[in-house]
DNA sequence: TAATTGTTTTACCAATTGGTAAAAACCCTA
DNA sequence: TAGGGTTTTTACCAATTGGTAAAACAATTA
């Protein structure tokens, strides 16, 4: 039902609409990604390929609106508009709203977990294996933020649609790595305490770099966060976490100095 | 235009309509708060009072709603329903949409701030008051969730109604606790680090417990936070916090052991 | 009691919502 | 070049959206 037809050819993807929808405001009309002069559509792109191109053009803009407005702040016609598709043509790949919806988390959770398994990654050394966990969930929020909106915005909303799915592959996810934690206090790697909480704090005080950027960057009292604001961040994290989580030795040295402002 | 007339007398506000709004869902009738029986309507409540009320009922309706949608999943008519009011007569004590939200965000935004002045409070022992600053940042999460969502829902939209009066209101508000924070490292009372950050983080692990309590009481295995779930996360908060702030001494006690999952 | 003010209801409205049905256009293979 | 599958467009739809205008109701004051 969703990926029907075996690979055949290709498609222009070019057809201007020649009825202007009058009085409309001129939809972007399916304007292909800067187009490709190298090669000017040799007909040999898959069928199916170009399907999984609007397809993923869809997502694309449906992740990005939903980011900004949350599920019932965007409507599939302003989806449609954006892509340069007719709201029926979007229909025409998924059935509805909140199946296209359910389809951007689930991409969504993809990439949220893929960044979420460093510490499995080193379960014999708890400073190496935090280091990475901060640091890629930074990377995801600086990479992609959107994503990271998404989530919150559903879960901020109780997560209505979605508690079903968090509970069956995030849970398990964090559940393990809490393990891992209790697992090193008990080898006497680190010290003990609740890792479901720490685990609450990693994910706070790495998202928040995504969900609230905009009043970050306000803060900080520029247009928008750069790396050299990640790697501060990531700094500050690193050494707040490690000195709770490590037994003590040599402390860390500072952080860094404080600005001016 | 706002609060026009001088207190004059009372209005019953039990009129049942008498008309029963063929196949509508018994609006719940303007249901006066489980009425107070021990006066019974002495008819000396101002009017301009009961006006109060009612749009005190529509606020925290609106906020409740807002809260768990955002702005463009809730429609005027849902909030009218929510206190048996109608949306015309929602549209009499708000102009607009908009202008409802602007109000609930204000409203919002004053009771955390209300929430954030620890630091000034005590601006000579760093340690007393950064407690001080996590335990009224998680007391607002625990008995103000639906501000802490309404905020939260703001700003990862990117603020696009509201970042003018954050800019004018909580921009300051911060850069005076950034400004405390590095008195504290010029006096050598605290270890020098970027404040702006330390700030972001102190938000984001407080406030996670409010925005994100469903995904918490999921990774905790309940059905709700409870009042031994935030004592947790102070203690943890607290303890890292103080550990990365603070010169070294004897260090803090550990926050507890891991539970057995 | 009449006039005045404050509040609620009734009646609309054009635009937009998510969604359906079917015709038309497109594209490749026989 | 005809046919058949895939994709897009056209034409609708009932319900809901935010909002207006004015009538009706209620309460207070003159």
């Amino acid at each position: 039902m969703k990926n029907p037809a075996p690979p055949t050819t290709v498609k222009p993807k070019d057809a201007k609409p020649k009825t202007a929808k009058a009085g409309a405001v001129e939809p972007k009309a399916r304007a292909r990604k800067a187009a490709d002069p190298q090669v000017d559509a040799p007909k040999v792109v898959k069928v199916s390929q170009a399907r999984k191109l609007l397809e993923a053009d869809i997502l694309a803009a449906a992740k990005r609106l939903f980011a900004q407005r949350g599920f019932g702040g965007v409507s599939l016609d302003h989806i449609a508009r954006e892509v340069g598709a007719s709201k029926q043509n979007l229909l025409y790949y998924f059935p509805s709203k909140e199946e296209l919806y359910r389809r951007v988390l689930h991409g969504v959770l993809d990439v949220w977990l893929s960044y979420m398994d460093a510490l499995s990654q080193r379960p014999d050394d708890p400073e190496q294996a935090l280091r990475e966990y901060i640091a890629g969930k930074l990377r995801f929020s600086r990479e992609h933020p959107d994503d990271s909106r998404v989530y919150a915005n559903e879960v901020v909303s109780g997560a209505p649609i979605f508690s079903a799915e968090i509970a069956a592959r995030v849970i398990p996810a964090v559940q393990a790595d809490v393990a891992i934690l209790n697992r090193w206090a008990e080898r006497g790697l680190c010290r003990p305490l609740d890792g479901r909480h720490l685990m609450v704090l990693l994910w706070a005080s790495t998202q928040v770099y995504a969900d609230w950027a905009s009043q970050i960057s306000l803060v900080l009292g520029k247009p928008a966060l750069e790396e050299a604001d990640f790697a501060a961040a990531e700094a500050l994290i690193v050494d707040m976490v490690l000195r709770t989580v490590l037994l003590e030795k040599g402390a860390a040295p500072a952080v860094g100095s404080p600005p001016k402002s």
